[in-house]
RNA sequence: GGGCCCAUAGCUUAGUUUGGCUGGAGCACCCGGCUGAUAACCGGGAGGUCGUCGGUUCAAAUCCGACUGGGCCCA
């Protein structure tokens, strides 16, 4: 076909491609950016990516919602603030990965290789990955303004983190603790508790129970009996722990000795019938005293002696605990308690020091075995087993963690505990769940926030001390320099290397302060960015403290994450909630639901997606499935779910370009009025469609949106458009010609713009294919249009009648199946019992008219419900429901109708025959039909019909078959056997 | 050990908030049809103990409890 229209898939890479292509040539997104059409700000922000950690599927999901919300509220005039894309540039994810370069593998390491150069390879690595985030946010259609992306790391954001951190001291909010904490001895800094959530892995452990031989005791000797997996802190144990409320009991041992352990416990580690000595509660037990498992120097008043807590259970080991206040949570409440003091015998990088001469030298975990072996050659290890169990590691290099107590830096979370609860309580969570469940939960355990890190790429804590023990934290750069008494350098780095030099006057007594020696937690740092990213309060912008942020979406590990320090930060500092909405999407698995890892090999990059389907096949398979649980992902998956719809909805949009096309028909931008029913009733479903996408997005509900365009699509194509078809093409061209086809150019760019938000590619595609009959880059792309508030009229009855025609459609087939009447072949007509219902009254002849073209019969008949008699089985096929008909169809077509279905199917065979030939559906042919018998008669009776369906002029019909050559083709119908010769004639 | 979530046909799912018509739909499968969209379209069929057990109720996929399996989080 010469001048074939060019229709491409909206599905295809090729057509996405040129989607982007035309948007970046004509500045679209820039322009969507900045348009303002309305007052009403839609404040957002983009959660900051680790700046040099490779984008994953989980991100592509995150993308592909927030991009939807985000085009809908733009479209409906709001402005968006901000726009800016982000990248949290800190913490440990970045100085790890420069250490891995470097080679080297400690704090001693990167001090030798000099702090400063290590940060300035920190800073270059920073946004090494920028161009393949950037590279996907384009491909998936993500418009977000990478050209003023904020980041953590520039001075100005960090002086507003400082603004905040200050605001923080001066409430009393920011205070400097000795707490046990999570602490990674290779990085040799403390975890903040949501990130060691990130790092539990499975280990085995030893799982020793030792002898604690009492001192001071009458009788045998007696021993408590001590449960522990973590050896290496028994040089450090101070105490033992009982429960008051718990009955323990004193067996007869071996070698005349007892032992003392929780009754319940006893079964696990004695035999039955072994002798219990005595009963009693563990509140007899307090005070009693025993040798320790190691000496270390200078015991002081009070140790090693038995004392009461509730956090002992029973449930596994022996009912006492052992107590190293510097290595518990609960140690150290209880040492502090009881006033014992620590005994930390470690370095910060978790090896033994000289004060444990055994294990000298040795890291905590190599000293287990040595310590072990030790207590057995003394005979004080009962059992000696390993236990399989979870146990947080670092969450960036792996090295199992410790918990001691540390000096650090707090922010006292915990004293506003009842408001972080009552602000999370106005957030619309997607799911809602969130709100009482995990993140509520939480909350309410929220403990103070380990704020400090013993590190050198990240946030400086702005708090310098002086001799005397005070502290004054620095809220800007000019307070800084104030304090310092000089200018600072031009330009001002506020990064450790520049502030660790500069020593202060003390803001309470003058005297000179140095820094204290830290840098902040990096998920402080992202927390800020709603303020941040502005550089508030230091320069005017757009930042409302009393505003919280409209909408926010991200993956279900920010729940401890970015979702959390949103809300610490906004809460303290604003006392109000961070985000109105918080969209929450699950994990992505692979096919067989397991979690995508590169050891397993079953990783999909996003990249390749992209490059395989483009945007909108991969945001529809997002949009398909429920997001907010795990999903299953995969190119099939893809493929098979993109396929439907998008390709449906291709097939609609290169029918009405062909038919279009040929007729030089402009487009329908104005919305048409037209007459017939079918038209009426698509424009309706079009706006009832849009007003559900409309509820869905409103209400962040984007799966409900998609079923809605999925609907439509399914009723345009299989209905609307399948029983229009031929109004397309009727001759000479008639107005309901001309309606079909405004209705479906009306239709099809209605739907372009409900469809933006979702596809976008998709709905560009449409617009401009659609509104100018060709793809020409030169209209107003759809993006920058406003959200329709009203697309056409709706009729609800006039829906309602339209199932019903379908409904009885339906009934119809079925009807013609058990006939045994093939649908080809015309029927005199359909009997439809009892009055019609209202609705399918208002539809009128139409109505009939469609069921009666749809089901290939003569005409719809009205029969009264009682006439069933009327209609014998013999003669009629019937359909009844609970004893009543319904509608009936005859059982046999008449000998003329059946020859009309005979000259029918003929006719098919010849037109699939000129389209074989590669012949325009406008091309006038010759043609000779070659057929014997009753075939050739009726073909001689219906030849005018024959002649003007398919263009043919002249058109023969000859007796028996044509000579096999030249272009002779035959076939063979229920039996009968024809043969043709098509020729093309010349013009 | 604790918390949250999920469980409907081989797959993706509607329905669960507010209990009530024979639990709908799409893909795949089987049979048939259609043919100026054609890697489409239409009809029919088969396929479901609504994870299991128990309870409430005239009535439970839906509410309650326990359990099983899976996921995530925490200890």
């Amino acid at each position: 076909m010469a001048d074939a229209p060019e229709v491409g898939a909206p599905s295809s890479r090729s057509v996405q491609d040129r989607v982007l292509a035309y948007w970046e040539r004509t500045g679209v997104p820039a322009e969507a950016l900045t348009q303002a059409r309305g007052e009403r700000l839609f404040r957002f922000t983009e959660g900051p990516p680790t700046a040099n950690g490779a984008p994953h599927l989980g991100h592509l999901v995150g993308r592909t919602l927030k991009d939807v919300e985000l085009r809908y509220h733009r479209m409906r005039g709001e402005r968006l603030v901000s726009p800016m894309a982000g990248w949290d540039c800190h913490g440990l994810p970045v100085e790890l990965e420069i250490e891995k370069r470097l080679g080297v593998k400690s704090k001693k390491e990167i001090e030798a290789y000099g702090v400063e150069r290590f940060c300035d390879l920190c800073r270059a690595s920073t946004l090494e990955v920028a161009s393949v985030w950037r590279e996907m946010s384009r491909r998936l259609g993500y418009w977000l303004d990478y050209d003023r992306a904020y980041r953590t790391m520039d001075a100005p954001y960090m002086e507003s983190v400082w603004w905040s951190l200050k605001t923080l001291f001066d409430r009393g909010l920011l205070e400097k603790g000795h707490y046990v904490l999570p602490y990674c001895p290779r990085c040799e800094t403390p975890l903040s508790s949501h990130e060691v959530a990130q790092g539990y892995r499975e280990t085995t452990d030893p799982s020793v129970t030792v002898r604690f031989p009492l001192v001071g005791s009458e009788g045998p000797p007696r021993d408590l009996l001590v449960w522990t997996t973590t050896p290496w802190t028994l040089p450090a144990n101070l105490l033992v722990a009982a429960r008051a409320d718990v009955e323990y009991s004193v067996v007869r041992a071996e070698h005349g000795r007892e032992a003392v352990l929780a009754s319940a416990a006893v079964p696990r580690y004695f035999p039955a019938g072994t002798e219990v000595v005595e009963r009693r509660l563990g509140r007899t037990l307090e005070g009693l005293t025993y040798g320790p498992p190691f000496e270390t120097p200078g015991p002081g008043p009070g140790r090693f002696r038995v004392v009461l807590d509730d956090f002992v259970t029973t449930a596994d080991g022996t009912g006492f605990v052992h107590v190293a206040p510097s290595f518990g949570p609960d140690d150290q409440r209880i040492g502090a308690r009881e006033q014992v003091g620590v005994f930390d015998p470690l370095d910060s990088r978790g090896v033994f020091t000289d004060v444990v001469p055994l294990v000298r030298g040795k890291s905590f975990k190599v000293a287990d075995a040595i310590l072990l072996q030790d207590l057995a050659a003394r005979d004080l290890v009962v059992r000696s087993d390993t236990v399989r169990h979870t146990y947080p590691h670092c969450w960036r290099c792996g090295t199992p963690l410790l918990y001691r107590a540390i000096d650090s830096w707090f922010v006292r979370t915990s004293r506003a505990t009842e408001r972080l609860v009552r602000h999370n309580a106005t957030v619309h969570w997607v799911p809602a769940h969130l709100r009482e469940g995990r993140f509520g939960n939480f909350l309410t355990e929220a403990k103070d926030w380990a704020l400090s890190r013993n590190r050198y790429w990240g946030t400086p804590l702005p708090i310098w001390g002086c001799p005397q023990g005070h502290f004054t934290c620095v809220g800007s750069f000019d307070e800084l320099s104030e304090r310092l008494g000089a200018p600072l350098p031009d330009p001002f780095d506020p990064h450790r290397v520049t502030v660790d030099r500069l020593e202060i006057a003390c803001g309470t007594c003058g005297a000179r302060a140095r820094r204290e020696p830290y840098t902040i937690d990096a998920w402080y740092d992202s927390g800020s960015a709603p303020f941040a990213q502005f550089h508030y309060p230091f320069e005017p912008g757009p930042f409302d403290p009393a505003a919280p942020l409209d909408f926010i979406a991200e993956g279900l590990d920010q729940t401890r994450g970015w979702f959390y320090s949103l809300l610490v930060i906004a809460t303290l500092l604003f006392d109000r909630p961070a985000y109105r909405t918080c969209e929450v999407n699950g994990m992505v698995l692979d096919p067989e639901a397991r979690k995508m890892s590169k050891s397993k090999g079953n990783v999909v990059e996003p990249m390749s997606l992209l490059e395989r389907f483009g945007a909108d096949p991969v945001r529809w398979a997002f949009l398909a499935v429920d997001f907010t649980e795990p999903m299953r992902m995969s190119e099939g998956i893809i493929q098979k779910t993109a396929a439907r719809t998008l390709g449906t909805l291709g097939n609609v949009v290169a029918f009405h370009q062909e038919n279009a096309r040929a007729d030089r028909l402009p487009a329908a931008f104005d919305e048409p009025h037209p007459t017939a029913a079918l038209d009426r009733w698509i424009l309706s479903r079009l706006e009832a469609t849009r007003s559900l996408v409309d509820a869905g997005l409103d209400d962040a509900d984007l799966r409900r949106a998609a079923a809605a365009v999925r609907g439509f699509v399914d009723d345009l194509s299989t209905w609307y458009l399948r029983r229009s078809r031929p109004r397309f093409w009727s001759e000479p061209p008639s107005p309901d010609r001309t309606d079909a086809h405004a209705t479906l150019s009306y239709a099809l760019l209605g739907l372009a713009t409900t469809l933006a938000p979702l596809l976008p590619f998709t709905a560009e595609w449409i617009h401009q294919e659609v509104g100018e009959l060709g793809f020409r880059e030169r209209d107003r792309s759809v993006h920058l249009g406003a959200w329709p508030t009203r697309l056409a009229p709706r009729d609800e009855d006039l829906e309602r009648a339209m199932d019903e025609v379908r409904a009885l459609v339906e009934v119809g087939r079925e009807l013609r199946q058990r006939a045994e009447v093939k649908s080809r072949i015309p029927l005199a007509e359909l009997v439809l019992f009892g009055p019609a219902s209202p609705a399918l009254t208002a539809l009128g002849p139409e109505g009939e008219a469609l069921l009666a073209d749809e089901l290939n019969v003569k005409r719809v008949r009205r029969a009264a419900a009682s006439d069933r008699a009327g209609h014998a089985d013999a003669q009629w096929v019937v359909r009844e429901e609970g004893g009543t008909p319904i509608a009936a169809l005859p059982r046999t077509p008449t000998p003329e109708l059946q020859e009309e279905g005979l000259a029918r199917e003929v006719g098919r065979r010849l037109q699939q025959t000129r389209k074989e030939l590669g012949l325009r559906y406008s091309e006038r042919v010759a043609v000779t039909v070659g057929a014997t018998g009753a075939l050739r008669a009726a073909l001689e009776r219906r030849r005018a019909d024959l002649a003007h369906d398919l263009l043919a002029d002249p058109l023969e019909v000859v007796e028996g078959p044509l000579a096999g050559e030249g272009g002779v083709r035959s076939w063979d119908v229920d039996g009968l056997t024809f043969s043709a010769r098509i020729v093309r004639r010349e013009r």
